[in-house]
Order: structure tokens, then C-alpha cells, then sequence
DNA sequence: CGGGACATTGATTAAGATCAATTTAAGTGG
DNA sequence: CCACTTAAATTGATCTTAATCAATGTCCCG
């Protein structure tokens, strides 16, 4: 089990600064009554939750009540539709917005599901929706978080249209990489929170298939793999194998 | 060539009447310079633009000046990454909202090219923003309408994730179906505006496989295909083969 | 220390890609 | 208007990738 400390070094998707300190917070203007005359020293901090491994923060079908901003911890997000067929659309970490596709309707269209006891900051909605009325920073800040999510989405349809089994798994190890990074970890050596049923659900493959296309990134000195410990030996390999 | 006259049953991809006329049009609160005290009598109609066949709308990397609202005609949205890997990732009709991908950076991300000569209504983002500030209502309005399109892209996903190139296929043409229904055209007759090389681009497969998932399901009596005439002869099975 | 979920590896099959050859239709310029 | 050109669509034969089926190994946790 992980710490639930809150990194040093958390970024927004659209690249702010982040930290611990509710004072310093770059969403403060969503997150905090902004009626406050002085924005500076805002009112209460919001609630925070710790959502335990294996429980849903939102499920499928349950009404918009709060945003989440994950704060430490890692989730995965997984639709599922009318035919019953499960997609794992993604797979957050520490910073990144969690509930936005219940906007358009009102209800989550997704369920959300912690792969470690994580800790989210719980944002109201209508709380949330009061400070964009009065604080139009706050509400482009929200239009372009909401935004992000389209970008992040297709950036997985891209890979999924267009990319080969072995494309796929570089391009999501990249992205995990990245993100360890931006959170101020190694951006080399991590630990896969997610099994590899989930990356396979997610990359639109199979179990059998991820083992196999580690294994060969194993062989061809790539990476080094063990169950869940992870460690890139060679990233630029595994740019390139992705990125042409 | 197709007549540009917009048709009389337009939807908001959240179920919204639209019509031709701006006075009575749904997005008039985004659209419309609300600091007007009267907004039954709006200001000025916004200014319309005519895309011509295989003209682009915008392009990635061109600054965020304007939303589209499409009121006839067709477009490929066409997402391009770092490795020059292209994928369309929407074939939208008359009643979209067109750029949205672009409020995360003010930047494009994508491609807009138009499939037909077709009709869009101009939304300057700047005034558009200055309307959210004005009218929270279009504030929100703008939000679900972003948030659509997250949505949208996680259907798509699924689509790719999970589903045979048949269950893709089929899952094509009852979603275009249906956006006919809701134009109100027949959602059994229609014209397929794109290729099948840019069909067989969005559903992850090659254009020689959509060709012989057409040829089946014709065989399957299914449906009937003529180059770009297409007519559904037997929907419910369609539907059963793309949701369980 | 034993049970069960998760992961790995091998053998075989099948779905879809690739390669190749026509066919069809839509423009275009004389 | 018609021959010519070219892009798009179709069909067949073969090959490759990844799925499927099956067995075994490994680790975590009670």
C-alpha cells in the first residue's frame, strides 16, 4: 500500500502547479467559494476522500454529485454500454480530473475505481458551478479541463485505430512514464497499479497478448519486467516504436 | 452537389429543437450578444460560412478564433499525432458544434474538412466567452456541449476496444441512422458522404474489409449498398449484431 | 502452508491485413 | 457530348498478427 501523501510536484493536465497547500492551489477558484471578497485567504478546504483499492469514487449511472481531483493514488475509468461490453478508457493519476463526463447529462457515464487507496479532493458540483457563475477564470479553467478529456480520449483512439499490439504497449508505457514524471517520480522504473487484464481491456488486446509483447520488449532489451515492477531500459527505443 | 437549405428538424446533440430561424434558435444564448437587455429580440445573426466539398474549416494548429455550429452538410473531423498516424475520429451532420477540441490549448487539434458543401454558422470564441461570462445558462450550455463530446469519443473507443469489424461496421451505420432520424431524414435511405478509405480509417480496419462487411451483410440481406447508396433492410439485426 | 487470483508460455486457429487485379463511376478537356 | 483519365470500389488469393485454447507457474494473503 501506498503512502496517501500528495507529491510535491503535481501538475494540472494543462500544466499548472500544484501542491498540498489548499492557500497555493491552482484550483482554487473552482474549488473554494470565490464569493469571498478576499481570494487570497479562501474559506474552508474542501473535503477530501480517501477511496480504498478496489472501490468505485462513481459508478455508471450514479447522479453527478461531486467532481474529484485526484490528489494521490491511481484510478481507472471504465465505461460500459448498452450491449454490456467494458472499456477501460483510461487509467488517472495524481492531478487529473475525475467525473467530467457526467456533465453533459448529469449522471456518470463511467465507473470510476480506485487500483490503489487513493485520496481525492471532493469538489460539489453545484458548489463547483456557484464559482464559475461568479468567477469566469474558474469556469474557463473548467471548459478547458472538460476539453482535455476529449484530447485524452482521442489520443487512446488513435492508438487503438491506427496502431499495432507492440505500438500500443510502447505508446501506453510512454504515457505512464510521462505521467510519473510530471508527478515528480522516476520516470523510469514504476509499478504497474493495474493488472494485465486491465491494460489489454484498455490497449484492445489480450491477456496473453500483453504478456507477450512485454516479454519480447524484455528479450529485445526494452525493458525490464516482473509481474508488476517495471523498469524502461531504453526510452527512446520505445519512443520511436511508437512514435514512428 | 447538395441544397444548403438547413433542414427543419436540426438537433443539439442534447436534444434541443433547433430551427433555421436565430430568434428561435437553441444557441442563441451562446451565439447572440447577450448584454442585449432583451434577448427575445437578439442583435445582428451571426455571420455563416459555406465550406466547399474536401475544403477544410480549420486545420490543426490554427489558433482557436471560432466555433462552428454545423447546420448542413457533413465534415470528417481528422485527429493527426507526432508520428503522422491520422484518424478520423467523427463524421459529423447538421446540429454538431464544431472545434471544441481546441478550448484546452486555443489551439486545433484536429482537422475539420467537409464531406459535402455545407453550412456552418460562425461562433466567434471571444464572443462566445464574453456571452458565458454575461449568461450562465450559455456558460452551461457550453459545458455539456463540450462534455458531448468526450462522450462521443468513449463510444468510438468502445467500438475499437471491443468489437469484430462486423460489430463495428453495424455500429456505424445504425449511429448514422439515427443522426439521419434526428435531421429528419430517413433513417433507412441515406448517402454515405465519406469514402470507404475514410470509413475503414474510423473503424480501425482497411478499406478491402469494409468492402467484404458490406458484401456480407448484403449477402445477409441486412442491407442493400451501391457504391454510396445505402439502405438498411433489416435494422433490428443490425442492432443486435453491434449490442449483443 | 494452502487457496485463488494473476501471470506466463506454448500450440493452434481464425480474423483481418496485404498483395494483386479488375471494375465502376465521376470528372475533364477536346 | 464523348473519349480519356483518374480516383474509388470491389473481389480473389495468400499471409500475418493476434486470438483462442490449454497448461503451468508464481505470488499474495488469509
Amino acid at each position: 500500500m501506498e503512502t496517501l501523501s500528495p507529491s510535491s510536484a503535481i501538475r494540472l493536465p494543462f500544466q499548472v502547479q500544484a501542491t498540498s497547500d489548499c492557500a497555493v492551489c491552482p484550483l482554487t477558484r473552482l474549488c473554494h467559494a470565490s464569493h469571498d471578497a478576499d481570494l487570497a485567504s479562501p474559506s474552508m478546504p474542501r473535503a477530501r476522500r480517501i477511496v480504498h483499492q478496489g472501490e468505485a469514487l462513481y459508478r455508471a449511472g450514479d447522479p453527478l454529485q461531486n467532481l474529484y481531483w485526484l490528489r494521490s493514488g491511481s484510478v481507472k475509468i471504465r465505461a460500459t454500454n448498452a450491449a454490456g461490453l467494458e472499456q477501460i478508457t483510461a487509467f488517472p493519476v495524481a492531478g487529473a480530473m475525475l467525473g467530467l463526463d457526467a456533465i453533459e447529462s448529469g449522471t456518470h457515464t463511467s465507473d470510476a475505481i480506485a487500483l490503489e487507496d487513493s485520496l481525492v479532493c471532493i469538489l460539489p458540483f453545484c458548489d463547483l458551478m456557484g464559482n464559475c457563475r461568479q468567477d469566469f477564470i474558474a469556469a474557463q479553467q473548467l471548459n478547458r479541463l472538460i476539453a482535455h478529456d476529449i484530447n485524452e480520449a482521442r489520443g487512446l483512439l488513435m492508438a487503438l485505430g491506427c496502431m499495432t499490439t507492440e505500438e500500443r504497449v510502447a505508446h501506453f508505457l510512454i504515457g505512464i512514464s510521462e505521467k510519473m514524471m510530471a508527478n515528480g517520480y522516476s520516470p523510469r522504473e514504476f509499478i504497474l497499479k493495474m493488472t494485465r487484464q486491465d491494460i489489454a481491456n484498455h490497449l484492445g488486446m489480450k491477456v496473453e497478448t500483453v504478456c507477450r509483447v512485454f516479454a519480447r520488449m524484455q528479450d529485445a532489451s526494452l525493458l525490464s519486467v516482473r509481474r508488476r515492477q517495471l523498469e524502461i531500459r531504453n526510452i527512446d527505443a520505445l519512443r520511436k516504436i511508437c512514435c514512428g
